[in-house]
DNA sequence: GTCATATTGTTTTCTGGTAAGCATATTTTC
DNA sequence: GAAAATATGCTTACCAGAAAACAATATGAC
């Protein structure tokens, strides 16, 4: 995931924000790393904050923030991140990457018969609170359009999904049809054809044979700003 | 996150909040950090806001209130403020967790018809995204019934509102009527009448004198698990 | 009205972050 | 093993923001 510099100068920021509160300026990190230019450290920060390994507010001074730790930190450094903070372990260390991954990827918008637009390599984020989270992979979508409507899912809100291949009856899934075509749905079996119902009359139930039908992801959680 | 200053000036903040329960002068905060004027301190003073780690209203003397501490103060000084006072740690150990989900207070449930179940004091939260907050104080509450079913606002929800005693024509709020009677409804002012709209066929829409309604809230957002 | 507190403006200085260009390693891929 | 892609190093230059100092108002508290 990180190249040698990326990961000495990750530790190194979390280091100083320890045992200072404030993280280095780029000064300081070239100097800490033995260069003698700041670029080389600009693009490290850069590749830092694609990776999500920090956070940034732009053209402000020292506005870095951890946001996590590698997992495969050597043990011995863990030891050392373990003990350098015991009581408020939970925001230090990889811990974090376990239980407070808020930010989850937003991969485009989803609506009633048309593919969902990639968007993935634009790296957006949405923040979302843990407890919607369960187990395994997530992403977000935004909705469009008013096929979901009478399930209280309007045009604009943004739909939690959990990736996975399965689904449970009359669960409400994001599925690829034909290999192109994906729908938030209500998905139900029935002797042996798939059947993606709508939550709105005016729409119409496609049933369809399951092998043109493949799950993508289960509705988790549902977000709406007014 | 913070440059020295900010972070020295927010530490000090937070240790004569403790220490005497109330905040420094602009003047104080300037001798304490060795300057010779106050408009740093005001600049400080705002850079800290825009990061959200304190708050303050307006025009009023004194009125700076710490909202979190940085995640990375060094261990020794978390030390002091876990002795010094529990004041804000449920605040800061809240937000210490996910930088990016603010948790706010779940005061209990609202449906048509009934009044909100105080549960205040149980000191339950909920987090929320961030950006769903605006400014000023928000709340949570528990949607019950189906009132609100046509806005896809369905039973079980949970609604974020935003402290407020106005409202725009149209928007939805949270309204008290008659001092007992809590809903969320539409509401729309008419001929110097109010009108609580649901958004059910099933229900009706009240026309109330003004002096009746009291709007406590204005949803901002709305978040869904399934 | 007076005093203390807040806000705003301007100027100057300096630090810190951004950017482009080109050179050199290092890793990946075929 | 060579080509290609990626990562890093270095230089220079530029610009934005942080900070300090001083001044002038505006506002709230009493």
């Amino acid at each position: 995931m990180l190249t040698r510099k990326q990961y000495d100068l990750l530790l190194l920021i979390d280091k100083r924000l320890k045992s200072d509160g404030v993280p280095p300026s780029f000064d300081e990190m070239k100097d800490a790393l033995g260069l003698k230019s700041k670029s080389g450290i600009h693009r490290l920060i850069t590749s830092l904050e694609e990776r999500r390994f920090i956070r940034r507010l732009p053209h402000k001074a020292r506005a870095i923030e951890v946001v996590r730790l590698p997992e495969n930190t050597p043990e011995e450094e863990k030891e050392l991140l373990r003990n350098n903070g015991t009581r408020f372990r939970m925001n230090s260390s990889a811990s974090i990457i376990a239980d407070n991954n808020t930010e989850i990827p937003l991969y485009g918008k989803i609506a009633a018969g048309t593919p969902i637009e990639a968007l993935r390599d634009e790296n957006e984020f949405v923040s979302v609170p843990q407890n919607m989270l369960g187990m395994g992979e997530h992403y977000a979508l935004k909705v469009e359009g008013d096929s979901m409507i009478e399930a209280g899912i309007l045009n604009g809100d943004t739909v939690v999904i959990q990736r996975s291949n399965s689904s449970e009856n009359g669960a409400i899934v994001v599925a690829l049809v034909d290999g192109y075509e994906v729908t938030l749905k209500r998905i139900y079996c029935r002797q042996g054809k798939v059947a993606l119902e709508p939550a709105n009359k005016n729409y119409e139930t496609k049933v369809l044979a399951p092998e043109r039908v493949a799950v993508q992801g289960r509705l988790v959680g549902l977000l709406r700003n007014y």
